[in-house]
RNA sequence: GCGGGUGUAGCUUAGCGGUCUAAAGCACUGCCCUGUCACGGCAGGGAUCGCCGGUUCAAAUCCGGUCACCCGCGCCA
């Protein structure tokens, strides 16, 4: 019976069967130490020249896949190794088969190798004990999304990501053919997230979302992983302000208990989460850039790359949150079916929330009224026609509602201080790539 | 799309007009090593310095073009 390596240390004394990658050898002649590699971990074994497998262990290079049996030894006293989980122990050998050999591999796993260079050998880079964390984490993160949203009542859908319609407008949509028609990948679950709003009253999904935008920065990706929520019987968007407040404390709470490991290898401490994380209107916060940074944006509908770094210096250093709401986004600027403030109707109940410099969600209260978002879409100078299937939900009874979603790799990248969304996203498709470089089918 | 930057062994980098017949660490090959843990030691293989052209007695090094990638911006999650 296979026993993880993780388990080794309650194993002294006995005979165990492990299987595992070939992390590192160091060949001492007539000693030869493995770092082996499972799921669960990494310990050392020991081949001595009296073992029926010493032979067989000098031709081992770097991950090749190995069976094999030996006996759990305590180490000798000052050997031990606390680095690793099962340092005061090792295995000493007298059986190992080969399962599959390895070429010589590409870089050094253990130092740093340049964004191309793990892009252009990801299946095998990914291994690395840095990206094998990266990912973890963010398994954690949508698990925790899940879990939380769950405890809520929500339940959990599965949306379309081939569309009819280039639904919100603004961001570019990928066209594709579908059969004798064009089609579009789906920028966003928005409309059939809301559509489950009347049937489940809370929903959420998690899927990935299409932009065919043609830049190239450190944030934006063609296909991103969108962490979507949205829910009936709202007073307005602080509602969901609020819900997601406790979801990201929730989270957070969830990753230090269960990610600590993984966090002390990237020397980053998780993000305060206020209680209430601070929220300022648009306006306002324009004003404080002008006043306090001299940025002037205050003709401008949105905050630009700059301003969104300069307003979380601003929430840093006055109320000590890596977080803050920005609210009331002009009306021009939100897609149609953006709840107006009542108050002011040039102005939206709508929010984005900005993590260390840049935003990660987009929310806010949505038009329920069957009637307002019809002569919305009349303003919008799109046809309403062509929204026949999304007004039914609305047609025949919507809740005020609202919603938000997440990016999953911005708060990835945000939360572990990474300079590249690649990073940390598993194949990443951007302008040059998908998987491999555009540029070289092009070529051959 | 616009602006800036970078391209040197498999990887990470040094060299930035002559001393370059291109250097180092890791990886690879061979030999040595019974306590290493990114083991160590000795030896070796591996690069027409992205590509094309120009300037010069002389180009990895300067200039122009081109291709590729990276960063910033618009837009956005």
């Amino acid at each position: 019976m296979r026993v993880l390596i993780k388990d080794i240390k309650n194993k002294e004394g006995e005979s165990v069967e492990l299987k595992g990658w070939v992390d590192v050898r160091r060949d001492h002649g007539k000693l030869i130490f493995i770092d082996l590699r499972d799921r669960s971990g990494v310990c050392q074994v020991i081949f001595l020249p009296s073992s029926a497998a010493y032979e067989a262990a000098k031709e081992l290079r770097s991950e090749w896949v190995v069976r094999l049996n030996g006996k759990v030894n305590r180490r000798p006293k000052g050997m031990e190794n606390p680095k690793i989980e099962s340092g005061e122990f090792e295995v000493a050998v007298d059986e190992l088969t080969v399962l599959s050999r390895a070429e010589e591999i590409p870089f050094d796993p253990a130092s740093d190798i340049s964004l191309e260079t793990f892009l252009d050998w990801q299946p095998f880079a990914l291994r690395t004990e840095k990206n094998r964390n990266i990912f973890k984490i963010q398994a954690e993160i949508v698990r925790a999304f899940r879990d939380f949203l769950i405890s809520k009542d929500f339940t959990e859908v599965q949306v379309p990501k081939i569309v009819a319609q280039a639904t919100e407008g603004g961001a570019n949509v990928f066209k594709i053919d579908y059969f004798e028609n064009k089609a579009y990948l789906a920028q966003s679950p928005q409309f059939y997230k809301q559509i489950m709003v009347g049937v489940f009253e809370r929903v959420f999904t998690i899927g990935n979302a299409y932009r065919a935008e043609e830049h190239s920065t450190t944030r934006h990706l063609n296909e991103y992983t969108s962490m979507d929520l949205e829910f009936g019987f709202i007073n307005d968007h602080t509602d969901v302000m609020a819900l997601e407040n406790e979801l990201l404390v929730y989270v957070f709470n969830h990753l230090s208990k269960n990610c600590a490991k993984e966090f002390e290898f990237f020397g980053v401490e998780l993000p305060k989460i206020p209680e209430a994380i601070p929220s300022l209107k648009l306006k306002d916060a324009q004003k404080i850039l002008k006043e306090k940074y001299g940025l002037d944006l205050l003709n401008e509908p949105d905050l630009d790359p700059q301003g969104e770094r300069l307003i979380c210096q601003y929430a840093k250093e006055n109320f000590d949150s890596d977080f803050i709401f920005i609210t009331h986004y002009p009306t021009e600027k939100r897609p149609f079916y953006t709840f107006p403030d009542p108050t002011n109707p040039d102005f939206t109940r709508s929010f984005d929330l900005l993590f260390k410099g840049i935003e990660i969600t987009t929310g806010g209260q949505r038009i329920h009224d069957y009637q307002m978002l019809v002569d919305n879409i009349k303003k919008w100078k799109i046809n309403p026609a062509h929204f026949d299937f999304y007004l039914q939900a609305f047609k025949y009874g919507m809740p005020p509602e609202g919603g938000l979603a997440i990016g999953l790799e911005r708060i990835t990248q945000k939360l572990l201080n990474l300079d590249n969304i690649r990073e940390v996203t598993l194949f990443p498709r951007d302008m040059n790539r998908i998987d491999i470089l555009l540029s070289t089918l092009k070529n051959g």
